[in-house]
DNA sequence: CCGGTTCCGTTACATCTTGTTACCTTGCAG
DNA sequence: CTGCAAGGTAACAAGATGTAACGGAACCGG
């Protein structure tokens, strides 16, 4: 890739010369920015690789803008903030920022962050796609990727873990095809933009355990799976029709 | 295989360059195209392997590209849309793409596609062909392609194995005519999907065990089988006609 | 810093699938 | 009727998958 192009987001001033010094000193090209306004002139004007947002930008929110962006492009995000409280921190994962760093923080663990975050958005790069935040149905279940919630035929909300919500993610999109237990992995690891990312490759079943727990979860009589089919030999299949409705 | 030469269509220049980057970059040799034009023109130019067609195409129809060429040469060709609406049309490879994936899609799932496409082409040339995801009605059973489902006369699930699944579905693209064991095997493995599946040419008569395991839940007197026929010397036969609705 | 929870990967073991072999039955030419 | 080749099938074996149980890590209140 070419020199990776930032946009350093901070709403103070010393702050934001200091990071974007220290960046361009580190070989990218950074970009100060103070508002989400000036973050979407950034775009239109040009490529921006990746956006380091600070949470706390005076009258504006940067979780609120992460979601915002997120909804629309794919840009990889990284959050900092002040406060290191795991609240704030789910919040940041949950709209879908890349990574998250506390302040005050260590230049090389910036970089190093910046740099994992770069490498994986480039290597899913590429294709267009916006997050899609839609509504999915499939046999009487809904599946609303703006709340992240699963509701049963009946109405009632089910609880499912993370992991198990990103793997019926990549089955809705992916219904009828046969997915290798390699696929879903990928699948996987792409949806859940942040993640623990098991990078060792796991020697076990892992992918067998999420889907028989997500069976018994979502299949009425899970000994006879009606919706996530096994392939055997190959993987798994979601042997349903889905209808994705784009949620406005 | 010599590397094996793709063609990337796709109208939107953006796309098509990072897709055709990355799919070079990953050890293949692939070629931008636009339009079928461009596609007829590479094909007569040289070798293709294997084309990566978008659906939408601005102003044609990627479903129809896919179906003229298919019916005039066999290109292993994998579609892309980016709406899973489209999944509903293309549902069942009826235009007789090998293969179709959503986007976005994760870089990796492409590759495991790609590379299980080719190496399923590269193996032989088909002659048991099916179309899938129709409904099969054959004296009074019911093969539901969508659902993968067979149902008796009398509307009672029948639990078959995937195997045995995918030897019915090669009879009911083929009543009356007997198929050699050969031709039988041939079929199985284009059924499978993704599958890699014994490779070693079994020394055995699995076939054999197949069709009587079939027979045994299928046939109401096993013994005297009304479907599934044996042909002495040659193989089996499907022998009752089969009716064939598409799934809308 | 300490239990109690939840999530999730690993392991071990029960089941299910499916190919192979061996042996029996059947079809058919002579 | 006899013999042989082809097909039917039971029994077995190798693999793949379902699943309960276990354990470690992260998280949650105190």
């Amino acid at each position: 890739m070419a020199i990776p192009r930032l946009l350093v987001v901070d709403d103070d001033a010393e702050t934001r010369s200091m990071l974007t010094q220290f960046l361009q000193q580190n070989g990218f090209i950074a970009l100060p920015a103070e508002s989400e306004a000036e973050i979407r002139s950034h775009m239109q004007a040009g490529r921006v690789d990746l956006i380091l947002l600070d949470v706390m930008l005076g009258s504006e929110n940067g979780v609120e803008i992460c979601a915002r962006l997120r909804a629309e492009q794919d840009v990889p995000i990284i959050l900092v903030s002040a406060l290191s409280q795991d609240h704030q921190r789910m919040a940041g994962y949950e709209v879908g920022a890349d990574d998250y760093i506390a302040k005050p923080f260590n230049p090389e663990l910036l970089l190093a962050r910046l740099r994992a975050v770069l490498q994986r958005a480039s290597r899913s790069a590429s294709l267009v796609y916006r997050r899609r935040l839609a509504l999915f149905r499939f046999g009487g279940w809904t599946y609303d990727g703006k709340r992240d919630e699963v509701l049963s035929p009946q109405g009632f909300q089910v609880a499912l873990s993370q992991r198990e919500t990103s793997l019926l993610k990549v089955f809705l999109a992916n219904p009828h095809i046969p997915l290798q237990r390699e696929e879903i992995q990928a699948g996987l690891q792409e949806n859940h933009a942040t993640g623990p990312v098991a990078e060792g490759e796991g020697s076990g079943r892992a992918i067998d355990m999420l889907v028989g727990r997500l069976r018994s979860k979502i299949e009425s009589d899970p000994k006879e799976p009606q919706l996530l089919r096994t392939a055997r030999g190959i993987g798994y299949v979601l042997a349903i029709d889905v209808s994705e409705e784009p949620t406005e």
